[in-house]
DNA sequence: AGCACGCCGACT
DNA sequence: GTCGGCGTGCTC
C-alpha cells in the first residue's frame, strides 16, 4: 500500500496560514479524514502541536524525507466535517481571515482541560535590589531588560502579553530575567462563565394544525424547496402570524426524512418562546446552545448531537456549525437582527454562512422575519430568495391604532416636556382602567446629531446622507467621509435658535413620568437595570405579573415579549434612532417602531400606539404608523440606489486602530494612495478616511475607510489586495485592521 | 508561537 | 575575541 499524506493546518498563529504535509501512519489510516483534529510534531524541537486535517493526498508535495508523521488523533474524528472545512474556506475568502481562524470558528474541538490562563509578571526582589539591577542593566546596555524592569518598579505587576507588546520585549528576555531571579511569572486562571441552566418548561395548548394561510405557505415553501433546492425561502409574517408553527411543521418533515435541523435565533433571552415550543414538541431531540456557553460546554452539547440523540439544534449564530452529518434544513428566525453578524474574525454573517452551508451540504434554507431587513427584501424582490408572506394574526387579533404626535407643535404650544399632551392623557386613562403602558426610548445607535426643535431640520453630511455628529470643540463630523463643519448657532432652514443635540435617557424619562404620575408604579429596563444575573427576566416577569403600571426602556423591551395587559405604547422620540450617523438608520428605526407598536393590545383589548417625533412627515415614521413596509422600502431604495449603499452596492469598511494617532493617519494616507493605484479602472469608490463614531477606545485611536463597489467579487478582491499590502509593509506593524462587508 | 542563526555593539 | 541582545527566517 502506498503512503498517504495529510494536509494539515497547524493551530498556532494566524501568521502561519498555510498547509503542512504529514505522513499518515498505518495504524491511524482509518481515523484520518478531512476535519480530524490531530497532534503533530512541529518545528525543530518536534513540539507536539494541534492541527486540523483539511485534505488527503496520495503524493507528497515536497521531498518525502522532510515529511514527519502524525503522532496521534485528538478527540476522535467525527467524520462529518469536510463540509465545515469547506465552509471555513469560504469564510476565509469572503470575510478575510486566516484559515486557522476560520477553522477555529467552524470546527467543534474540545478545548484542552487547561482553562484559559493569563501570565502576570512581578518583581522577585525588593525595590532597592531592583534599582541596583536596573542600573546594572543600564550599564550593560541591556535595553529590553531595562525597559521591563523600569516598568515593574513603577507598576509592580504587569500582564505578560501586554508588556511584551508594548515594550517590545521578547519571551526569551522575560525567561532570562526569570532565570536570573529578578522577576517572577505567575499564571492565573481566568474564570470561565458559569453554565446558565435551561429552565425546562412545556408549552400547553399549542395548536396542532396549521391555519389555512399557514398551510398554504408551508406547501409553497415545500414546493419551492423541491423545485429549486438551492434557492432560500423567505417568510415575512407579521407578529403573531404563527411563523414558529410553520417552522416546526417543516422541521418535523425534515426529521422524518432522516435529516437534521438547525434553528438560528438572535439571542436566547429574546427568543425564549420559540425554544420552549420546540422543546415541548420535540422533547429530547432538541439540543439548545446559548451564547454564554463556553466552547467546552458547546462541545458537550455537540457530543449529544454526535451520539445521535439530538436532531434539532436551536441556538445563536454559532449553532450554525453544529456537526450534523446530514443537515436538511436551516431556519434563521428574525433574520434582520444584528446578532447574526459576528464581531470576531472572521466577521461572518450567519445568514450568508447558512446559505453557503446549505449549498455545500445540500440543506434547504428558510429565513423569517416580521420586519425584514432591506437586504433580504431586496433579494426576495430580485429573485434570489423566494418570498412568502403571512398577514393574518393568530386568533384574529387586530393591529393597534397608531397616531403620530408632532413635537414641534407641542413646543409651539409651550410644552417642553418629553411627554406630549396626548401621551399624558392616554397614560392617565390607562392608569384609571388598570391597564399597562410601555414607554419606549429608541436609543439604538444613538449619536448626538443636531436638530432644530422648531422645524425639525437635521444637519446632515452634504455627501453621504447621514447626520453629522457633534464633537467636543464645537465641530460637526461625518463618520463616513470625514467631512467637517463648525457647529451651527441658528437653523439653516428656518433661522430658529432652538437648534441643538438631544440628551435623552431612560433615567430622565423615568423621573419625568414619576413626577407626572406620582401614584403610578414605574419599572425601568435598560442596560443598567438588567446588568445583574437574570436582571432582564426579573423585570419582564414583574411587569407581566402586573407589579407595575408603566415600563420604560430601550430596545430590549420591544423584542419578543408578550404583555397581554399592555394597551398603550408610547415612543418617546422616534427621531433618536432615525438620525444615527449610519445609512441604515431609517431601516432600523422602521423595524423598532413596528416592533414597539406591535406590543400594544395583544390580548382581546385593542391597543393604541403614539409615536412622538419632530419629523411627522418622514416616510419611515408614516409607514411604520401604517405598518406598511412597501412605501418606505421603495422610498429608501431610491436613496440607496443613487448613493450605491447596500443592498444596491457593496460597502467594504476598513477599520484601523493604533496607539499613535500620527502613525495611524500616515498609514491611512498610504493605504489611500495604494488604493488609487489598484483602482485605476475606477470600479470602486473610496470614502474617507474618517474617525470612527467612537474615535478612541482604551488609548487606541480609530479610523475607518469605506470602499463602495458594484459587485461582491470586486469588494472581496480589493480587500485581499489591501490585506496583502498591509502584511508586506512594516509601516503597518503597530496598526490593527478589521474588515466589514455590508454592515 | 517557538526556536536557531547570525549580526553587532560592548566589555575584557 | 567573546558574550548576549535582538532582528530574521523557518517550521511539512
Amino acid at each position: 500500500m502506498s503512503e498517504r499524506y495529510a494536509d494539515v493546518i497547524v493551530d498556532l498563529t494566524a501568521k502561519l496560514d498555510r498547509v503542512f504535509q504529514y505522513r499518515i501512519p498505518d495504524e491511524l489510516a482509518g481515523q484520518i479524514v478531512p476535519g480530524t483534529c490531530v497532534e503533530i510534531p512541529f518545528g525543530r524541537s518536534d513540539r507536539i502541536t494541534r492541527g486540523y486535517v483539511i485534505g488527503i493526498q496520495e503524493t507528497p508535495g515536497i521531498d518525502p524525507a522532510r515529511i514527519k508523521a502524525i503522532a496521534a488523533v485528538s478527540g476522535r474524528g467525527i467524520g462529518a466535517e469536510s463540509g465545515l472545512i469547506r465552509l471555513a474556506a469560504w469564510m476565509k475568502k469572503t470575510y478575510g481571515s486566516s484559515m486557522i481562524q476560520a477553522l477555529r470558528t467552524t470546527l467543534p474541538v474540545r478545548e484542552r482541560e487547561t482553562r484559559k490562563t493569563e501570565d502576570e509578571i512581578g518583581l522577585a526582589v525588593d525595590d532597592t535590589r531592583a534599582e541596583e539591577i536596573l542600573s546594572e542593566y543600564r550599564r550593560k546596555h541591556f535595553s529590553a531588560k531595562e525597559r521591563l524592569l523600569a516598568l515593574l518598579i513603577r507598576k509592580k505587576r504587569v500582564n505578560r502579553a501586554e508588556a511584551q507588546k508594548e515594550l517590545k520585549v521578547t519571551l526569551s528576555t522575560i525567561r532570562s530575567m526569570e532565570k536570573e531571579g529578578v522577576i517572577r511569572v505567575d499564571s492565573s486562571e481566568i474564570d470561565r462563565l458559569p453554565s446558565v441552566l435551561l429552565s425546562g418548561g412545556r408549552e400547553p395548548g399549542e395548536p396542532a394544525v396549521l391555519s389555512r394561510e399557514q398551510t398554504a405557505v408551508r406547501d409553497g415553501i415545500l414546493r419551492s424547496f423541491r423545485e429549486e433546492p438551492d434557492r432560500p425561502c423567505f417568510l415575512a409574517g407579521v407578529t403573531g402570524s404563527g411563523k414558529t408553527l410553520v417552522y416546526m411543521d417543516l422541521a418535523e418533515r425534515t426529521l422524518s426524512e432522516g435529516m437534521e435541523v438547525i434553528v438560528l435565533i438572535p439571542e436566547i433571552a429574546l427568543s425564549w418562546q420559540i425554544v420552549r415550543r420546540f422543546a415541548a414538541r420535540f422533547g429530547k431531540k432538541v439540543a439548545v446552545i446559548h451564547s454564554r456557553m463556553g466552547k467546552a460546554e458547546r462541545y458537550d452539547e455537540f457530543e449529544r448531537v454526535k451520539r445521535g440523540e439530538a436532531k434539532i439544534v436551536i441556538g445563536p449564530r454559532s449553532a450554525l456549525f453544529t456537526p450534523f452529518s446530514n443537515p436538511g434544513l436551516i431556519i434563521i428566525d428574525e433574520e434582520q437582527e444584528s446578532a447574526y453578524q459576528s464581531d470576531e474574525t472572521p466577521r461572518y454573517d450567519a445568514r450568508e454562512a447558512a446559505i453557503e452551508r446549505g449549498r455545500i451540504e445540500d440543506a434547504r434554507v428558510l429565513l423569517g422575519s416580521a420586519t425584514p431587513s432591506f437586504d433580504s427584501f431586496y433579494r426576495a424582490e430580485t429573485g434570489r430568495y423566494r418570498l412568502f408572506t403571512m398577514k393574518e394574526r393568530y386568533g384574529g387579533a387586530v393591529l393597534p391604532a397608531v397616531s403620530v404626535v408632532d413635537m414641534r407643535r407641542e413646543l409651539r404650544a409651550g410644552n417642553t416636556s418629553m411627554l406630549s399632551g396626548a401621551l399624558k392623557a392616554e397614560i392617565a386613562k390607562r392608569l384609571d382602567r388598570h391597564e399597562q403602558t410601555i414607554l419606549f426610548l429608541n436609543k439604538r445607535g444613538f449619536t448626538s446629531f443636531i436638530s432644530c426643535r422648531s422645524c425639525g431640520h437635521v444637519i446632515k453630511c452634504p455627501h453621504c446622507d447621514v447626520s453629522l455628529t457633534a464633537h467636543r470643540g464645537g465641530k460637526l463630523i461625518c463618520h463616513y467621509c470625514g467631512y467637517e463643519q463648525p457647529m451651527v448657532q441658528r437653523c439653516p432652514e428656518c433661522g430658529s435658535p432652538h437648534i441643538s443635540g438631544f440628551r435623552a435617557g431612560t433615567e430622565m424619562a423615568e423621573s419625568v413620568v414619576k413626577k407626572e404620575f406620582p401614584e403610578a408604579e414605574v419599572l425601568r429596563m435598560d442596560f443598567d437595570t438588567t446588568r445583574g444575573k437574570d436582571g432582564h427576566e426579573k423585570i419582564v416577569e414583574a411587569f407581566a405579573n402586573h407589579q407595575a403600571d408603566i415600563l420604560i426602556g430601550t430596545q430590549m423591551i420591544v423584542k419578543g415579549h408578550d404583555f397581554p395587559d399592555v394597551t398603550l405604547v408610547g415612543v418617546l422620540l422616534a427621531d433618536l434612532s432615525l438620525f444615527a450617523s449610519d445609512y441604515r438608520s431609517g431601516e432600523r428605526t422602521w423595524q423598532l417602531l413596528v416592533q414597539a407598536v406591535g406590543r400594544a393590545g395583544r390580548g382581546d383589548k385593542k391597543g393604541l400606539a403614539l409615536i412622538q417625533t419632530y419629523h411627522p412627515d418622514e416616510p419611515c415614521i408614516l409607514s411604520a404608523a401604517k405598518q406598511d413596509y412597501r412605501s418606505f422600502y421603495e422610498q429608501e431604495m431610491k436613496v440607496r440606489r443613487v448613493l450605491g449603499y447596500p443592498p444596491c452596492g457593496w460597502l467594504l469598511a476598513v477599520h484601523a486602530s493604533g496607539r499613535s494617532e500620527e502613525k495611524l493617519d500616515t498609514a491611512m494616507r498610504y493605504l489611500v494612495k495604494y488604493f488609487s493605484m489598484i483602482n485605476r479602472k475606477k470600479q470602486a469608490q473610496l470614502i474617507g478616511p474618517a474617525p470612527e463614531t467612537v474615535s478612541k477606545i482604551k488609548d487606541y485611536h480609530r479610523r475607518v475607510l469605506y470602499i463602495k463597489t458594484g459587485s461582491e467579487e470586486t469588494a472581496v478582491h480589493i480587500r485581499a489586495l489591501l490585506e496583502e499590502y498591509i502584511e508586506m509593509n512594516s509601516g503597518f506593524r503597530d496598526i490593527f485592521f478589521t474588515y466589514d462587508l455590508n454592515r
